[in-house]
DNA sequence: CAGATATTTCGATAATAATCGAAATATAGC
DNA sequence: GCTATATTTCGATTATTATCGAAATATCTG
């Protein structure tokens, strides 16, 4: 993952709607949540909720597929993995450093599934 | 964490110099760069560079200590681990899912430490 | 095709952020 | 106290972002 790419899904992370958005989806899981789902979720107007689903979808931290009428959004586990590599780099000249595990992982049949 | 301090925190990285300044510091250990040393380092001003440095010391992501004419600043490790964390908080319906260690951790000592 | 539902694009406005030189503050040494 | 070094604060400018209603696009149903 470049940098460049880094500060896209930083920022696109860095908002409030948007976090609250993109943690729906990581909680939601693979098979996500349709457009007007979030926004109800989240009580923002369709055209905001719109514009920033654009934001995360551009930064590479969530995918999109249809659905009918509906537009299905899911959290792309993948780029997330890749951001918090990156900013752990190289990190803690030898010392500290927690490992962080991310979730419980039941399974783990799959790395980059669904 | 707290969400609203997690946008802080993610605001703070979610920029070119401050992204490249913030893994400057979390590769360079607890023991941390000069104010004078990461302007260099980064080719940046120093009343810029200051501005940035006093960003991510609000958004609690780095430490500042004197030392004579000097200020130190370091990585705090703790918090990026929490904002690790809280992004990936209840994630992965149960499925997929990277561990995602962050570093070596060779000693694995101390987990909060310095 | 007409009508209904789901979502996006457009456009205008308001708020926030990045930039950097110049001046101010803090510490050190003589 | 004076001078030099290290860093921050100030102020003004420019650029980017968030917001949301209204209109446009896409899909479904009859």
């Amino acid at each position: 993952m470049e940098s460049e790419a880094v500060v896209r899904a930083l920022s696109a992370l860095a908002q409030e709607h948007r976090l609250a958005l993109f943690r729906l989806l990581v909680q939601a899981g693979p098979d996500g949540l349709a457009a007007g789902a979030i926004a109800e979720a989240l009580g923002v107007p369709a055209s905001s909720l719109s514009f920033h689903l654009a934001q995360l979808n551009n930064a590479g931290l969530i995918a999109q597929r249809r659905d009918g009428r509906s537009l299905i959004y899911s959290a792309d586990y993948g780029a997330m993995t890749a951001l918090l590599g990156f900013l752990m780099e190289n990190c803690c000249g030898g010392a500290v450093c927690a490992p962080a595990a991310p979730c419980d992982t039941k399974d783990k049949k799959e790395r980059t599934a669904a």
